[in-house]
RNA sequence: GGUUCCGUGGCCGAGUGGCUAGGCUGAGCUCUGCAAAAGCUCCUACAGCGGUUCGAAUCCGCUCGGAACCUCCA
């Protein structure tokens, strides 16, 4: 790729290192046009940094690198051993694994400029068009409103936000909460963690779960009374997810619609609103809609953190004990059975006609 | 200094000219033996000051506050 940008001449080799040559490629393409960047200011805000004497102009940047014997990574070239540039690597693997032209670049907005910009360069400095169709950006994270960055002492990994025990973390937050507040927010806004809005997430998650868990074991049946207005309803909201999802990633709106999906479905779990008031082919594509948008699209999977064949069968020895005295009016006993497993994290709940459940903290 | 972006109700966070986003919290109601869960209802905001417009959170200007980038490495 570097030769092929040298023979196209918008780069220069000088002393074993070959530089873009910004100015050059000016003449023939736009530069700068991504990030929205004026050529010209740039040549005046440039600060004085080292090794910038072999660049004809500040706003050259090095595709190849000469490197002295001692550097640990080197690789022969036609120009000496050496490195290839950082924006190059990206240009190289990109070309090489996804072809001179593909969909979709991400990164972080940090990246715009200088990076992404000369990824483009380089490109169609080789091949003689951009790379990529569309460059999706996404903002920073901050913590508590401030950037995180180690040498602020503010920064966490995912698997301490995982585990919890982090000096700035109250509590251990699942994987998938952590999602679905990232979710709430555009991609390109920043996003600020914080353990209230974390906290807030895992609910806001564990009622989207629950409703998609109870979907799974909704089935249609029969149709009786129709009811028209829920009918389209259904249909508007199935129409949605997509409508939202296709205007520039719109998850936050999308979770919204998910929302008053979750209470309809609530509805029908409990018998509110009987299934039979839609017909079949509303409640399957909302039922298949609600559980992709849910698991393929935006990747909430129900949490399976619970998942022990021998704790699930004590519980339900104890749920069995407790349906037993509710019948015979013990209630002294039923509350004593749901007080106490309450307390050391299992939540009985109640259905209509006698079933139980539970959940697990 | 230059460029770009942001400032929304108690908290988080969508929304780009008129139509209540949504979640969390709080209050009330229904259901329930009592709870929990669930459903319903309520709490109607847009940094400040001007301007454009019949009408602005949304457009323009200024002020205040915050963030990112401005090619060392990756």
């Amino acid at each position: 790729m570097v030769k092929k940008i040298l023979s196209n001449g918008f780069a220069y080799e000088k002393n074993g290192s070959v530089y873009f040559d910004v100015r050059k490629f000016m003449e023939k393409h736009k530069y700068g046009e991504l990030s929205g960047r004026n050529i010209d200011d740039l040549l005046e805000g440039t600060r004085d940094l080292d090794g910038q004497d072999e660049k004809k102009n500040s706003i050259d940047f090095a595709i190849w690198k000469a490197v002295t014997p001692s550097h640990i990574q080197r690789w022969p070239s036609p120009w000496g051993e050496g490195i290839p540039g950082w924006h190059l690597e990206c240009s190289a693997m990109g070309t090489k694994y996804l072809g001179k032209e593909f969909d979709i670049h991400g990164g972080g907005m940090d990246l715009k400029f200088p990076h992404h910009e000369c990824e483009i360069a380089q490109n169609v400095g080789a091949y003689g068009h951009a790379p990529v169709r569309y460059w999706m950006h996404s903002n920073m994270l901050t913590v508590n409103g401030e950037k995180m960055s180690k040498s602020k002492g503010n920064s966490f990994l995912p698997r301490e936000l995982f585990a919890g025990g982090h000096p700035l973390l109250e509590k251990a937050y699942s994987p998938m909460s952590v999602r679905f507040f990232m979710l709430q927010s555009h991609y390109s806004s920043t996003l600020d963690f914080s353990n209230e809005a974390l906290g807030a997430a895992e609910k806001g998650y564990r009622k989207l779960g629950a409703a998609l868990t109870a979907i799974k074991g909704l089935s249609y049946t029969s149709e009786a009374n129709a009811n028209a207005e829920l009918v389209s309803d259904l249909n508007r909201l199935v129409e949605e997810c997509y409508k939202n999802m296709s205007d520039d990633f719109n998850t936050a709106k999308t979770l919204a619609v998910l929302f008053e999906m979750s209470a309809r479905i609530n509805d029908f779990k409990s018998g509110n609103v009987v299934i039979a008031s839609v017909d079949a082919t509303t409640f399957e594509k909302f039922k298949s809609t609600y559980i992709t948008f849910m698991e393929d699209v935006l990747g909430l999977m129900e949490d399976k953190s619970i998942n022990n064949d021998l704790l699930d069968g004590t519980i339900n020895v104890l749920v069995e004990l407790r349906k037993k005295a509710r019948t015979d009016r013990n209630y002294a006993l039923s509350d004593k059975i749901r007080d106490d497993l309450q307390a050391i994290g299992v939540q009985l709940k109640d259905g209509k006609n006698g079933e139980i459940n539970y959940t697990i903290e």
